[in-house]
DNA sequence: TGTCGATGTAGCGCTTTTCGTTACAAAACA
DNA sequence: TGTTTTGTAACGAAAAGCGCTACATCGACA
C-alpha cells in the first residue's frame, strides 16, 4: 500500500447475515478510498469495535439477533461516542427511518437497493449529510409539512391513545376495546384514524403489524 | 477463454433481492467451474429462464416478491422441466425445508450461512446429491422418527394457507396479498378461513396476531 | 381574557372487509 | 375407485374501516 491508504475512510459494519455481511465488505473495500476495519453480528461486539476502532461510520443493520441495531444507536448516543451510522433496514416505512434518525443515525437504506444506491449513502454520509431515499423522504417531510410536532413515534400519542394501541396489540378487535374501555365503538375508531395519522400507517393491518410489535418488544425497546 | 471453458456449470439465479444476487452471481463467477447464465427476480421470468438457458442448476429464493419460489418449483415439475433446484430461504425450519423437497427441490439453504456453505451445497447438487444443512436434516428425521404426532398448528397449514398467513404477518392486507400472488380476493379470503379454523382462531385481529407472532418468533424455532 | 390547539368523546354515510356458505376441479390418498 | 384435501372462487349479509364533521374541555399563549 502506498500512503494513499493511510487517507481511507475507515468503515465497521454491523450485520448477522453473514453473506450479506460479505457483500458489503467486498463492495467497500473494492472502492479504493475506503476500508473495512471491523466487523460485528451483534450489538455487543460492535459498541467494542466500535469503541476501540473509532471508525468513520459505521454501517448498521436494524434488525439483528438480539437487541436491535436501534439499541446500538443510542448507546453510542448516551455515551457520547460520535460516530455516524448508517442504517441499514429491511423495512420500507417511514416509520422506522424517522426513528432511526431520532436516535441519531445519519442514514437509512433498505436492503432492496443495489449496491450502487449504497456506495451512493455511503458516501453521502461521510460527507457529513443526512441520506434518505427520496420516497421515504418525502413521506417525512409531507407529515412534517403538515405541522406534525417532530416527537417520535408512539411518545407522541395521547393516553387515550397509547391504551388503545397496547389493546389491539394484545389482538383486540375494535369492538372489544370498546367494551373494556367503556367506549363508543365510534370512539374507538377515532382513535385509530389519529394513530394510525401519528405513525404514518396506512391501513389497519399496518396498524395490527406496529401494535403488535410494540407490545412485544416490551413498550421501550424500539421507540 | 480456452476449452474448459465449454465445460462450465450453467447457473440461473432466481433472487430478487439486488444486493443479494449480486453476491451470489460474483461468488459463482469467481469459481472457474461455473458462470451464472441468467437472473431473474420473479418467478414469471425465472421460468422463461430456465425454460430457454436449461441451465445445469437454478438457484432459487423462496421469498419474491411475487408468488413464492415453491411455485417455481412446482410449476417446472409440472412442465417437466428437470433442472435442479436449490432453494434459498431465511427460514432456518425444517417445516419450510420438508416442503421444498416435496415439490421436487434437490437442496436447501438459508441465508444465513457464509458463503463457503452456499458453495458446498451448490457443489453437491450437481453432483446429483440432494443437500441440506445437518441441523435441518437431523430435525426433519427427528420429527419422522416421533412418528409425526404433535402436529403443532402451523405445520399442518398448506403450502398457501402457509404463505399467505406469513404475508398477513408481514402487515399485508387481503387485497395487497392477493394482488401480490394473482389470486382473487375472495380466494385470500377462504385460505384465511381454513387457516383460522385450523388455528382455532376467532376473527381477524388474533389471526393477524397469531401470524405476527410467528413471523418475528420465526428465523430460528425448530418445526 | 379571549382565542387557539390539543384531547376526549361521538355520529353519519359510504366503502371495504370479513365471514359463513357453497362450489367445483385437480390432486392426493386410501 | 371412491373419498378427502387442496387450490381456486363467488355470493350476500354483517361488520369494520375510513373520511368527515361536531362539540365540550382544558391548558397555553398572546
Amino acid at each position: 500500500m502506498n500512503t494513499e491508504a493511510l487517507k481511507k475512510f475507515r468503515v465497521v459494519l454491523v450485520e448477522d447475515h453473514p453473506m450479506f455481511r460479505e457483500q458489503l465488505a467486498q463492495l467497500i473495500n473494492k472502492e479504493p478510498g475506503m476500508t473495512v476495519c471491523g466487523e460485528a453480528d451483534n450489538i455487543h461486539d460492535a459498541f467494542q469495535l466500535i469503541e476501540s476502532k473509532a471508525p468513520d461510520i459505521a454501517i448498521v443493520d436494524l434488525t439483528l439477533k438480539g437487541p436491535s441495531g436501534l439499541e446500538l444507536i443510542k448507546n453510542l448516543k448516551a455515551k457520547e461516542i460520535d460516530v455516524p451510522v448508517l442504517v441499514l433496514s429491511m423495512h420500507d416505512e417511514a416509520l422506522y427511518a424517522e426513528r432511526v434518525l431520532k436516535a441519531g443515525a445519519r442514514g437509512y437504506i433498505t436492503k432492496n437497493e443495489v449496491s450502487k444506491e449504497v456506495m451512493t449513502a455511503i458516501c453521502a454520509v461521510l460527507r457529513g449529510e443526512i441520506y434518505l431515499p427520496g420516497r421515504i423522504a418525502s413521506r417525512i417531510l409531507e407529515s412534517v409539512a403538515l405541522g406534525r410536532k417532530s416527537e417520535n413515534g408512539v411518545s407522541q400519542l395521547t393516553d387515550r391513545e397509547l391504551e388503545v394501541f397496547e389493546l389491539i396489540g394484545h389482538g383486540r378487535s375494535t369492538r372489544e376495546i370498546s367494551n373494556q374501555l367503556h367506549l363508543g365503538v365510534s370512539t374507538v375508531d377515532t382513535y385509530r384514524a389519529r394513530i394510525k395519522t401519528k405513525l404514518y400507517l396506512e391501513n389497519s393491518s399496518q396498524l395490527c403489524h406496529e401494535a403488535i410489535r410494540w407490545v412485544s418488544a416490551g413498550q421501550n425497546a424500539s421507540v
